[in-house]
DNA sequence: TCAGCGTATGACTTGACGGGTATATGAAGC
DNA sequence: GCTTCATATACCCGTCAAGTCATACGCTGA
């Protein structure tokens, strides 16, 4: 149904990346998932079925829980990409630290059209 | 205006993606990422102003073309939020051509329907 | 000055995605 | 059987991003 194409759209929402960092831990049930992340558990299982579709993570049913864990090449897929752009920061490695701390330092409300 | 908060809402648009990827090559002005990409005109400043005010590229001034080159912090960012899942595939590095052979030969159609 | 090119911006429309609520399914236990 | 727990789905709705069109801006050369 939801289109969805590209593994770039996916990982594009914030709660889905926060369940595969919780994946990437380790495996975890709905339940799980729904407390550490604070979130209702509908929303949650409408994000696994996304994921689900997309590659992302498979389940597997135990007792009454299905318990999900994480699927690697959808994320390959996204590493592959980046390969073409290494060649711009493996010579100087620190840029990012330093654009991490402005990232840090801005009032985290972008919300207003800054010039440039 | 275009809230879009992170890097990765950015590359989820794949037109901005092959944006980056000619950019990557060599610093192109408006004009001839028009052509290349064969997208109109005002469609491919708007999503310049999005990858400008996101910092993934800048632009200088030259006559009365713009020309733009890429900005690395942000994929930089992306790039290190893939390290937590390497783990998962640097043991076997041949998954992933696999997976790129699959969603080669699938009509578009995402891993099919399991209907259990 | 004007014309023409290159680029940016504004208004508008459309459609998709995410959140919420209610409900359905299905297994386990009484 | 029924009830409870665990998860999934259906429906509605608000929001927001992307496309299109028209237009405005800025630079250059005649």
């Amino acid at each position: 149904m939801t289109r969805m194409e590209s593994s770039f759209a996916i990982i594009a929402e914030p709660n889905r990346r926060s369940i595969l960092s919780l994946l990437a831990a380790s495996e975890c049930s709905v339940g799980e998932l729904e407390r550490q992340l604070r979130m209702p558990q509908t929303s949650v299982s409408k994000h696994l079925r996304v994921l689900r579709e997309a590659g992302f993570v498979e389940s597997r049913v135990e007792a009454q829980r299905r318990v999900y864990r994480l699927r690697p090449e959808p994320l390959m897929e996204v590493d592959a990409w980046l390969t073409p752009f290494r060649r711009f920061w493996t010579a100087h490695v620190d840029a990012l630290e330093r654009h991490l701390d402005r990232m840090d330092a801005t009032p985290e409300t972008p919300t207003k059209g800054k010039k440039r």
